[in-house]
DNA sequence: GTGGTCTAGACCACG
DNA sequence: GTGGTCTAGACCACT
C-alpha cells in the first residue's frame, strides 16, 4: 500500500483511491494475484472510514481490476500484458477525451499542447 | 452566447460556463470590450438558474477576464496579445499538471502520451 | 413509488429496490422524465436509511435507466420502445442464464420446464 | 465427485455444493446408497475449508437427501421414483416461483418468457 | 431543497 | 478474520 491521500484537493477520497490502485495495477506495481488489504485495516492505516475504503474497492471490482472473494480478501485479477495495455489505453483515453476538450476551448493546436506538455511531463 | 451545456455530466454547470467562456475570450472569440449579456437573460436563455450564471460570472471576474460595472454589465477585460497568451497558458498549464499527473500514475511516457493525444486530437 | 420491500428476505433492501424500480420503468410504469423521489424522502416513507436508497439510485444511473442531476433530483432516462426492449431482454436474460442452469442441474428438459413455468405463471 | 465451483460468483461455495450435489441425487447421478466421500477429503480435493463442506453436507442431511452414520459415513438417502420426482419438482418449484415473479416485475408474458427460455436453453 | 461525501460503529454471512 | 449490509447523522456543493 503506497498511497497517498489530500484533504484539500476538491477530488473524493475514494476516487483518489481508486486511481492510485487501478494505477499501480495497471502499471504492474501490483501484480495478478496479489491481495489487497483488508478494508478495515486499510481504512485505520490511511485514517480514512471503512466504508470510504469499500467504495473504492467497489469500483476496482467494476472495473474488473480486482477480485473480491467473500470471508477470504480481495486480489488483484489475472490478465495477460495485451488485457493490461488495453484497459490501461482505455482508462486514460477515456480522461483524455475530456482534457482536450478543454485544451480545444482555448483554441490550442495540437502542436501547443505537445509543446506545453514536454516542459512538464 | 455561444454556450452548451450538459445536466448529465458531473462538471458543475457555472464551471461549465465558467470554462466556455474563459476559453471564448483566451482565444480572441470574444474581444475586449465584448458585453456579456445580463445575468437573468443568460439564465434565461440557458435554462438555467440565475444564481448558476452569477457564480460564473464571479469567477470571471475572479480571474481578471471580464470588468463588472454595476448597473452598466459586464465586459471583456482588455489585455495586449502578450497578456492573454500567458493567461492562457496559464489556465492550460494548471490544468495540464493534474492531467499529466494521472497519466504518469498510469505508468506512461510522455512519447506513448504524446501518441495517444494525436488519436483523439 | 409502489415498492414493497420484505426484511425477511435474504435479498439486500437497496438490490429490492434496484429491481423493483428498474422493473417499474422496464415494463413502462415510469415512463421517461418521470421524477424519482428525493433520496431522503423515499428513504423516510420506506422507513430505511437514506445510504440504502442511495445505493439503489446509484446502481439505477449505472444502468442508465435514470439520470441523476445534482441539486436537481433524479429523472428516468429517455429511451425509444426499441431500447427499452432491448434492455429488458437484457436485464431478463442475465438472470435466466443462472435460472437455467440451476433447472439443468437437476436434469430438467426444456419442455419439462415450459410445463412447470405454465403451472405457476 | 463431480463439482465446479466458483470462486468470483457472489453464490456462497457451500451452496454451490448443496445444489449441485442435490441436483446429481434427484436427477439419478448419485443413486441411493452411494457414499459421500469424507468432509475432510472432499474438502482438500475440492480445495475449499473443512467448514464449508460440512454446511453443504449439512442442508442436505436437513432437505433428506442423505443420511449420516457417525463413523461409517454420509449415504445417499432411498426413494422410490415418484419421491424422487416430486423431491426434484418441490425444489425447483420453488425457486421457480421467485424466478417468475422477477420475470413478471418486468412486464413479461408467459409466452415471452417461453420464448426467452427456448433462445439459452 | 437537491444529491455527494464521509464518519463511527453495529450486526450478519462466509470460511 | 474476511467482506456485505445497514444505521443515524453530519457537512458540503450545486441549484
Amino acid at each position: 500500500m503506497n498511497i497517498s491521500i489530500s484533504n484539500t484537493t476538491e477530488k473524493p477520497i475514494y476516487q483518489q483511491l481508486y486511481e492510485q490502485i487501478s494505477g499501480q495495477i495497471l502499471n504492474g506495481e501490483l501484480g495478478s494475484g496479489y491481495v489487497l488489504p483488508p478494508i478495515r485495516k486499510a481504512a485505520h492505516e490511511l485514517r480514512v472510514s471503512v466504508i470510504t475504503v469499500k467504495k473504492a474497492w467497489e469500483e476496482l471490482e467494476r472495473s474488473g481490476l480486482i477480485n473480491t472473494v467473500t470471508g477470504k480478501g480481495c486480489f488483484v485479477a489475472e490478465f495477460s500484458p495485451e488485457e493490461m495495455l488495453q484497459k490501461r489505453n482505455e482508462m486514460v483515453l477515456k480522461q483524455m477525451e475530456s482534457d482536450t476538450s478543454y485544451y480545444k476551448s482555448f483554441g490550442l493546436t495540437l502542436d501547443e499542447v505537445i509543446e506545453l506538455l514536454k516542459r512538464i511531463y
